[in-house]
DNA sequence: ATGCCGTTTCGTAAACGA
């Protein structure tokens, strides 16, 4: 009776319902993800997802082909790179954009919006941390405040009952197991002390790695660089990230990594990441 | 290794990314 042993092994603590899966993917401009993006909608049917890097303006945004598919956009997209989106089959509520701390920062990272479920409520950020490379120019002094003033953030977000879930393109690999080859990250913004510490920072703010919470293997990479055959090599690291807080965490059921789009044709480089929540 | 590849832009070379 191997359902029924599946049944009894489920924790008790998660309900009967249908949990809420909530994606993120850096897709690496939106205009040219567009047939991606539709045909991963279509297959992976996530009820909200947090894109990076639509390299679009707020009124180019390709919304209708989205929208018909049953999503709800917001978008705080600029010309030419970043920008940040948040799609949801659920109305997107109190939707805020920019991060708190410096008026004169132009860069579209982060996005927030309220989620309504059927216990409550969650707070969605999709977020796309600065690169930072290389580490000797003002570029990584930006990533390090910007993480500065997303920990502020972050914190104060802590304050609410609410869920909260900060997840995107954080530009960082935690560990050494984060990565194929960690040794050749050395002298990268990514993997710098300063960066490690930052993220570890949330953590210590009581955020919990969702993809960490399920599994401690290596090998579970997000992002394969186009150059030299990283995908062909598995040459990859772990850089997209769902932040979860403890009310978030406690409600976690499954993280998934959608590896396969990485070998579609005309692929972003990162892949999307996918975390299912019983709330 | 100032390289590799890909997207975008008042474009056909340069900025940006990781």
């Amino acid at each position: 009776m191997p359902s029924r042993a599946a049944a009894a092994a489920r924790p008790s603590r998660f309900s009967d319902r249908t949990p809420v899966r909530i994606a993120t993917w850096n897709i690496n401009g939106v205009k040219a993800r567009q047939e991606s993006l539709t045909r991963w909608l279509e297959e992976a049917a996530p009820d909200i997802v947090c894109l990076q890097e639509i390299k679009s303006q707020d009124e180019q945004f390709p919304a209708e082909p989205i929208e018909r598919l049953g999503y709800n956009v917001a978008t705080h997209g600029q010309k030419g790179f970043n920008g940040v989106a948040l799609l949801s089959k659920r109305p997107l509520e109190d939707v805020t954009i920019r991060l708190d701390g410096d008026e004169a920062d132009e860069h579209a990272r982060w996005i927030e919006a309220t989620v309504s479920t059927e216990t409550g409520a969650v707070r969605v950020v999709s977020l796309y941390l600065p690169n930072g490379n290389p580490i000797d120019t003002p570029k990584f002094p930006y990533k390090l405040s910007w993480m500065d003033r997303m920990l502020a953030r972050a914190e104060a977000l802590l304050a609410t009952d609410e869920p909260i879930i900060l997840a995107g393109d954080y530009n960082v690999i935690p560990e050494p197991i984060d990565a194929r080859h960690p040794d050749r990250w050395v002298d990268d913004a990514l993997f710098q002390p300063e960066s490690r510490n930052r993220h570890r920072a949330l953590v210590n703010l009581g955020y919990i790695d969702a993809q960490r919470a399920v599994s401690a293997a290596d090998g579970i990479y997000t992002f394969w660089d186009y150059q030299a055959g990283a995908w062909q090599k598995n040459n990859g690291i772990r850089i997209d990230h769902v932040m979860l807080s403890p009310v978030a965490a406690d409600r976690l059921v499954t993280v998934d990594v959608h590896k396969h789009t990485r070998g579609w044709e005309k692929p972003s480089d990162h892949v999307p990441v996918v975390v299912a929540l019983d709330v």
